[in-house]
DNA sequence: GTCTATACTACGATAGAC
DNA sequence: GTCTATCGTAGTATAGAC
């Protein structure tokens, strides 16, 4: 949606084959994940020979994870200032759920392909293990942020002693699910989920029933 | 891990070779989804030839269905009583979180796939168009059952006016995601997702938040 | 950087013996 | 009801010309 120039390239540049292929590859993974998407629906889509990925990216997995660090980046760009912040525990949530939905609801991939990062175990071969615990250790940073958020929220009195794992479990469902959840979720709420107004909607209604949930 | 016996047979027969089919497809099904399990992993777990599962099954999508029907069916046979009955919507909100979850902890393969269905789209064939339709009328179902139980409670003035497809979406992720969350949530939580301590924690906390949450 | 050609494996599904 | 054998296709990946 938004081309950018080369990092230090000369002007004039249109987006880079490298780019097309992960824009692609993205959106097929997050409909259809891992092993529902073959090479040759992606190369078709962009426009190039099946042959012509493997210059780009040493392997499918190996394109895969690229997919994922772009969406983990994406995420973290957005909560990670949150989380730097000097605000109070219960702003701090309120700017944190802000942010984290910003993200997902940036583009329509993201959601469904940080769901399936959390919840499917794709059996990579041993040769990506160190991309995958990558992912994983970038995954749990994010966590961590919103764990302590509530501990420090707990300690100060401004939140009930909830249990803070299950809080950021149910958290993680009612944002990440709601953003994945395509159309039966469309169906449900009865428009696009990535439009303003939805976006909005979804922001308040959660920091409401959080302030009340949470509230000590 | 309960075998019946068949329907109208003998005494004595152990558990059908479509039965243990079906069982060793659902627990491949969830890890790894429609797409990432080939006939052959599930024949040879079951102790059969690859040959032998169409004798059972006409087809791979037709196996995946028929898995994901049992799974609807063990959800709908506990919240379908809840639903039933002439309780108060605050209490019947309560009872049915308690149903649902019992459902999802009931077997670990029941919430993965529940969620793969509602996000996953797997692009199956016209001719299973029939089963699938089905499939998502009785999910249908049940949202509505959350839903008139929440409507109630708002016109009542129990629960707080907020929206109904919004808290239904909340809820469907904080239970389901909940439980698929396999690995990643056990190392969150801390402990065995399915056991009896840890599924009494997951109903008080969401029972908690809610009560707080939704209270007029 | 993209292509054609190809290797090798696995897939879902069918036919037919037993 | 299970088996072996086989079909046709598509999968990931590599080699090498351009």
């Amino acid at each position: 949606m938004t081309p950018r120039r080369p990092a230090g390239g000369a002007a004039g540049a249109e987006t880079s084959s490298r780019e097309k292929i992960l824009d692609v590859a993205e959106a097929l993974f997050a409909q259809r994940g891992f092993s529902g998407v073959g090479l040759r629906e992606v190369a078709d889509a962009v426009g190039l020979g099946k042959s012509s990925l493997f210059h780009h990216f040493r392997s499918k997995v190996d394109l895969y994870l690229e997919v994922l660090g772009r969406v983990l980046a994406r995420i973290e760009e957005r909560v990670g200032p949150v989380r730097a912040s000097a605000l109070g525990p219960a702003e701090k949530l309120d700017r944190c759920i802000d942010a984290l939905v910003d993200a997902l609801a940036e583009q329509p991939a993201t959601a469904r392909l940080l769901l399936r990062g959390l919840f499917e175990d794709d059996a990579f071969p041993p040769e990506a293990a160190a991309q995958v615990a990558e992912a994983e250790r970038r995954i749990q940073t994010l966590i961590q942020g919103i764990g302590s958020i509530l501990r420090e929220g707990i300690e100060q009195g401004v939140f009930r002693p909830v249990s803070v794992a299950h809080t950021i479990q149910t958290l993680i469902g009612a944002t990440v699910y709601h953003f994945a959840s395509g159309e039966f979720g469309e169906e449900l709420i009865g428009s696009p989920l990535l439009s303003g107004d939805e976006v909005r909607g979804r922001k308040d209604h959660l920091k409401a029933l959080l302030h009340h949930g949470l509230g000590a």
